[in-house]
RNA sequence: GCCCGGGUGGCGGAAUGGCAGACGCAACGGACUUAAAAUUCGUCGGGGAAACCUGUGCGGGUUCGACUCCCGCCCCGGGCACCA
């Protein structure tokens, strides 16, 4: 070690520390505490064999911060952490090596629970677990029974994702631009038989939920959008000469006059039915043809519309028309009714198809002028049909004999007034419709829940009793997925064949497991009892401690991880099985932490920093800290490897300002009470706001001031440790102690500020003359407006600049300027 | 295309509508040292000798006063994407 480096010893000090704090509990939560209680939640790892990424941390220290900073604040504080651990890559890695995945998980856990102790967070270890203990996955698939129970997981044959590699069915969020999430891998549609969660019948109590909820105003709007809700109706065209009614879902309604054809997505179940025969070659050609194209080409906006007419007339139920069925693949099937009834005047889509294939485009709502200019489109073209008029604007040509007329309305006047009609006539009704879909839960894998169900010849499928759970996985000799379609589990004989739990003849197992997002859907309730075996978690401490307090988790799961959990959450306190709705108070969520340069960290481009590395050169807390002062939390950040030098500086001159200065009894002075109790303030602040890169400015400037005068006031030292300590805790204990306190300073009262002492006594006061920066005089805080007025007219500078100038009005800013408008 | 973010020195970034650039990094200069490192003191948006001028992506506006508010653009990052 170089010589002219203090004795900051991290290494040793760390150490420490963290046995003291583990050997006499000090993060201990405890269950119906008097205190207010405080559940502090971080997303749990998925123990990779890589080990910890530096961007973990960057979440568990901020929320660590929050931790210390509640409990010295008094408040019961339950931190816990645990592993996600089923998952492909353990899988994988056994497919490569024969290794059973229970084994590599277990000894990455232990990396994993080795470098988080090694940065000193306040987990209540006592409480982790892992998703793949079968006692936590008991209850996993415990609450997938009760899903089906209530008729909320049903088995479907579905077009699901296939990946080719995998040789695994994949749910719609994981395909990234068209190819696997994991592998990268091709994905092609096919038919299989899959378990599915109904989560789409919780779409409106997951809109609705989020009104009462602090979660960051993104993610509630990007959770709403994946929810994607509209509101329209639901209506019947008849086929001309033909008994059959093609179901149409519209979001305007008022536009039914505009409709001019009908369009049909390929795979809908009446086109083979109403195709007429001279059309029938060519139909057929192109329901092969749409078939072939993946879904990322199909979908792709940049195509060209294409289509085809099926030689079929549909009745306008509001004018009576016939109008032209087509079929074309930018009607999806997945969506609404999977027909749309065409309004080429006021539909972008339908416009660019009617054009191309010269179909009749009639305007049934014209803007304003001043709309139409706005957008630089002339009222001649929208009523000519020249061109497509998607906005607000008043109906025309729009009334029939029998009742309806809508000329005149506003669109949403006429939407009421049609939706209305359409109701009396029977025709259809008003409908909400979402974008979301139904959750895919079945995988074709090894290293997951075994679905706990049993399909009986006789009787179907029938649950296994819970007195069986849990299904323990068996062990396999290969855990290549047999890629029929089928998992590695279908090999097993002796563990397939089963007796159906209700007659008791021979029948088989599911063999599908669970999705990896199954255990991460509600550990956050086992964490509140983690140890219980009668139940997934006693309900008197769901009671005491949901919901959780304040989460914080990457941006990435807003969609997936976050909505499932809302999800089996509120589907459980449906059932009267946990206490409250929504399990997240508070939602917060921390940047990516991107390697030199802003890139991605990733092995390829060579640049991941380990945390190991950098805790074994500068120690925990000066990674903490650096981490913390990288940039604003919400927000990426890219590592700098000489920032992180400055941070160190910072802690060694925090260590020498308390080691190598006197400490005096002495008290501040005003100045230096001032800085005190602005940092005490602004770290306190900071804190709830993870304002954190601020709060460390803050310390800084109180470094610089007490640092070089050979003493320190106790009383600031101690103070200014104490706000220190949930950020650079093992320095603060050390600290601390050697100011010979002796109980530690994790457990010492948060120190209160003085908002009078963050107040100078004097402050500068600037003029300006036309809001221009003129000069500044000193006066005392407070002063009141006339006289800071005062002050100012009578500086000789001012007297000369005003001088024979009109003095038009004045401003005055208490404690901080006056601005004098002259002319 | 739509929905979120964001754009401030060489760099990371600060600023309830009130002195833009806090704090840190880098750089430069001085002290200490035989020397270097470490430490420490100082300088540090641009132009100008100076008074002063200018400056927060671009163009307008509101205001005594705008990084901050409003209108119209441009660029970057993230999410969704023919959702009827």
């Amino acid at each position: 070690m170089d010589l002219n480096v203090n004795d900051y010893d991290f290494k040793k000090i760390e150490k420490k520390w963290q046995t003291f704090w583990e050997k006499n509990s000090i993060f201990k939560a405890e269950d119906f505490s008097k205190k207010k209680k405080f559940y502090c939640l971080v997303e749990f790892p998925y123990p990779s064999g890589d080990g910890l990424h530096v961007g973990h941390p960057r979440s568990y220290t901020a929320l660590d911060i929050v931790a210390r900073k509640r409990r010295m604040q008094g408040e019961n504080v339950l931190f816990p952490m645990g592993f996600d651990s089923f998952g492909l890559p353990a899988e994988n890695y056994a497919i490569k090596t024969g290794v059973h995945p229970s084994i590599i998980t277990k000894k990455n856990m232990e990396k994993f629970v080795a470098q988080l102790k090694s940065l000193g967070f306040s987990f209540d270890w006592d409480r982790a677990f892992s998703t793949t203990d079968p006692e936590y996955y008991r209850w996993t698939q415990w609450i997938f029974l009760k899903f089906y129970e209530k008729g909320l997981a049903y088995k479907a044959k579905m077009p699901i994702n296939w990946c080719l590699s995998c040789k695994t069915g994949l749910a719609n969020e994981e395909i990234v631009d068209g190819c696997c999430e994991r592998c990268g891998g091709d994905v092609e549609k096919r038919e299989i038989e899959q378990w599915m969660l109904k989560i789409t019948a919780y779409a409106e109590k997951l809109i609705e939920g989020l009104n009462g909820i602090d979660f960051l105003e993104k993610i509630k709007t990007q959770q709403i959008n994946w929810i994607g809700r509209s509101e329209g109706a639901e209506l019947d065209f008849e086929i001309d000469g033909m008994n059959e009614k093609i179901r149409v879902y519209t979001t305007r309604p008022d536009t039914l006059f505009g409709a001019t054809y009908m369009v049909l997505s390929p795979e809908h179940r009446l086109v083979p039915k109403i195709t007429a025969e001279n059309n029938r070659n060519a139909v057929e050609e192109y329901c092969r043809k749409s078939l072939k194209i993946s879904d990322l080409e199909r979908t792709d906006l940049k195509k060209e519309k294409n289509g085809v007419f099926i030689g079929a007339y549909a009745i306008n139920p509001v004018n009576g028309e016939k109008i032209p069925v087509w079929i074309a693949d930018y009607v999806l099937t997945s969506y609404g009714s999977g027909a749309i009834m065409a309004v080429p005047s006021h539909d972008k889509r339908d416009f660019e198809f009617a054009e191309k294939f010269g179909l009749p485009i009639r305007c049934i709502n014209c803007p304003d002028k001043a709309s139409a200019d706005a957008a630089g489109v002339s009222i001649e073209d929208i009523l000519s049909g020249k061109t497509c008029w998607p906005g607000e604007g008043r109906l025309i040509n729009s009334s029939n004999a029998c009742g309806l007329d809508i000329n005149g309305l506003s669109i949403a006047d006429a939407k009421s007034k049609t939706i209305e009609w359409i109701e009396k006539n029977e025709i259809g009704k008003a409908k909400v419709n979402y974008k979301l879909r139904d959750w895919v839960f079945s995988r074709q894998r090894y290293w997951g829940e075994p679905i706990p169900m049993i399909k009986c010849p006789k009787c179907g499928w029938t649950p296994v009793p819970e007195s069986d759970l849990p299904v323990l996985l068996p062990d396999v000799e290969k855990y290549q997925p047999a890629g029929n379609g089928e998992s590695p589990l279908a090999a097993i004989s002796e563990w397939v064949n089963a007796p159906c739990p209700k007659c008791g003849e021979p029948a088989r197992r599911e063999t599908d497991t669970m999705p990896n997002w199954a255990g991460s859907s509600w550990y956050f309730l086992r964490y509140v009892d983690p140890k219980n075996n009668k139940r997934f978690a006693d309900m008197e401490k769901l009671k005491y401690w949901m919901p959780v307090d304040w989460y914080n988790g990457g941006m990435e799961h807003t969609t997936l991880h976050l909505l499932y959990s809302r999800f089996w959450n509120i589907f459980l306190h449906d059932c009267g099985l946990v206490p409250v709705s929504e399990p997240y108070a508070k939602r917060t969520s921390h940047g990516m932490l991107l390697g030199e340069g802003g890139e991605k960290m990733s092995k390829s481009r060579g640049n991941v920093i380990n945390p190991d590395d950098v805790v074994n050169a500068y120690g925990a807390d000066v990674f903490r800290v650096y981490e913390m002062f990288i940039g604003p939390f919400d927000q990426a950040a890219s590592w700098d490897a000489k920032g992180i030098a400055g941070t160190d500086r910072f802690i060694r001159r925090i260590w020498k300002m308390i080691t190598e200065s006197e400490i005096s009894d002495a008290v501040t002075t005003r100045e230096q009470a001032r800085i005190l109790h602005s940092t005490l303030k602004k770290v306190s602040h900071d804190i709830e706001s993870l304002d954190l890169n601020t709060a460390i400015s803050q310390m800084m400037i109180f470094v610089n001031e007490f640092s070089g005068e050979g003493k320190i006031p106790r009383a600031a030292a101690e103070d200014f440790l104490k706000v220190l300590s949930p950020f650079a805790p093992h320095t603060a204990e050390e600290l601390w102690s050697r100011l010979g306190n002796e109980s530690p300073i994790s457990l010492q009262p948060w120190p209160e500020y003085d908002e009078a002492l963050t107040k100078a006594d004097e402050v500068e006061i600037l003029v300006q003359i036309n809001g221009k920066p003129k000069l500044r005089f000193t006066a005392p805080a407070g002063s009141s407006k006339d006289a800071l007025l005062k002050n100012a007219l009578d500086n000789p500078e001012i007297k000369k600049s005003v001088e024979g100038k009109e003095l038009l009005k004045t401003i005055c800013v208490p404690d901080r300027l006056v601005n004098l408008v002259i002319k």
